[in-house]
DNA sequence: TTGCTCCTCACGTCACGTGAGGTGGC
DNA sequence: TTGCTCCTCACGTCACGTGAGGTGGC
């Protein structure tokens, strides 16, 4: 038995972390006792303390660090790699964040990339609509996409890339439309296809757009260049003519995060 | 001018964010309506959002976004990259760690480090004593090992390896007195040496130590190693006869992760 | 009696998020 | 009048750290 002075020695545990760690049930004491609430532990506790430590170290959030703990030896260390698996996931993203700050912060000013306009001709699209939160967004664009490919090859097939329409604007805090689209010959219309997949037609116009790499489409590095898309068309006193949208000309997945995969463009008319 | 909510909107910041940041004088609102204490921004303001949510999104901490603002542009890439560095050099232990963590768990039971024991001589050390907490500690290390080598050289020269001596327990809260040592030829005293240096003379005994790598050196991993060597000591029955010690016998600076760069050692009495 | 250890509140930190309850302009 | 936006508290979250004030055993 050791005193919770004794045992936050042995641990180099804090006793505030300690009696934290005791009452969320992560590591409770051997015995308390009745009269005067004092704490004690057991030896054999130094080694679950030792893993908490361990584990905190690695930031592991205390809640799955109890859950952990419930686990068998082997499920432990898979949880572990798993958990470490996620953490590196997204620091990957924040490693080309990094990079992103540090490079337009050193060209001085703004990069201001360059938006460019193209005529459009008037397009079929089969699609699917879906109200998303910003974290909910890339999956349904990779599912949809897929099913949306299916839909147009039974229809002549796909005639051109994939084009994400953001119907209403999209927060952290508020949900919003995002209408995701793949072009398919003229012709088409509702009655060929089944729910959930929509047909829309969209006018022949003009858009204004700039070219992005893979690493700046995450958030919130994109807002940059729908900024700069909208910039420029006000800049002209030009009107923006539908919502705008992200238009995927190479396969997303197996591009590299210095390729350049989508257009960020606006409709407008003169 | 934009109201709060669509400067919220434009930059994709909550409202409580931006409140906070103009609290924090990070980012103010271009003009406060007196009457109603209804915020506005300029557009103008757009850009500084989006620098203070990159940066956010590197985790960087209010007060020092605050501080990054106060910068010059160039100050300002320098500033961040710095940052990163930093961040990057605390990751890069992490993974580390990480690693540790899963092999101690894949091989089920503790890997019961090999604790071996061996005789050891009489030793004179010059030395260099400091109260520290556990951060201090290796820099004190390094800066002290070459100020000792230094003065062993004038000595006649190292007689043996760099020793890390912990003359009393050091907690994340109470600092501990740590006397780096630096074995030297037989018979010099304290006359020879001025101060800070001190000699210590070590009587001939018997030690148990256990080796390990650079990566298990860093705290929390090297706890592990001192409670295996005690334990192994009071299993044998033996009794702990000088404080424990960390022998330094490669380069530290030099090795990589997985070098075996030192013993953890602990003298004791049969 | 003096130190030392241990206890229980209670509040602070960090960067917000989450209501509650109220106001002003269309 | 109804919605909508915006406001100000006040409290919650996360993993502790930091006192303040008190107790029990040597």
């Amino acid at each position: 038995m050791l005193t919770s002075g004794a045992f936050a020695a042995r641990t180099r545990l804090s006793s505030k972390a300690l009696r934290l760690y005791g009452e969320q049930g992560i590591l409770e004491p051997a015995f308390v006792d009745p009269v005067n609430r004092y704490r004690f532990y057991d030896q054999s506790q130094v080694a679950d303390a030792r893993l908490v430590q361990l584990l905190r170290g690695l930031d592991m959030p205390l809640a799955r660090i109890r859950q952990l703990l419930q686990l068998g030896p082997d499920e432990r260390a898979r949880s572990v790699a798993e958990y470490w698996r996620e953490v590196e996931d997204n620091r990957l993203g924040q490693g080309e964040l990094a990079d992103y700050v540090v490079s337009i912060l050193a060209t001085k000013r703004n990069p201001t990339m360059s938006v460019k306009t193209r005529k459009t001709e008037e397009t079929t699209y089969v699609t699917e609509v879906a109200d998303l939160g910003p974290e909910e967004i890339p999956g349904f664009i990779r599912d949809s996409g897929n099913r949306l490919i299916v839909v147009a090859e039974g229809l002549g097939g796909v005639t051109g890339p994939l084009t994400t329409i953001y119907n209403s604007p999209i927060t952290e805090e508020t949900d919003g439309q995002v209408q995701n689209a793949i072009p398919v010959k003229a012709g088409v219309d509702q009655a060929d296809v089944a729910a959930p997949t929509r047909v829309l037609v969209e006018p022949a116009g003009e858009q204004a757009f700039t070219r992005i790499t893979k690493s700046r489409v995450r958030f919130p590095q994109i807002l940059q260049a729908y900024d700069e898309v909208y910039a420029w068309v006000e800049g002209q006193g030009f009107t923006p003519a539908a919502p705008p949208r992200e238009i995927y000309f190479v396969d997303f997945a197996s591009a590299a995060p210095n390729d350049e995969v989508c257009d960020i463009a606006v409709p407008f008319t003169r």
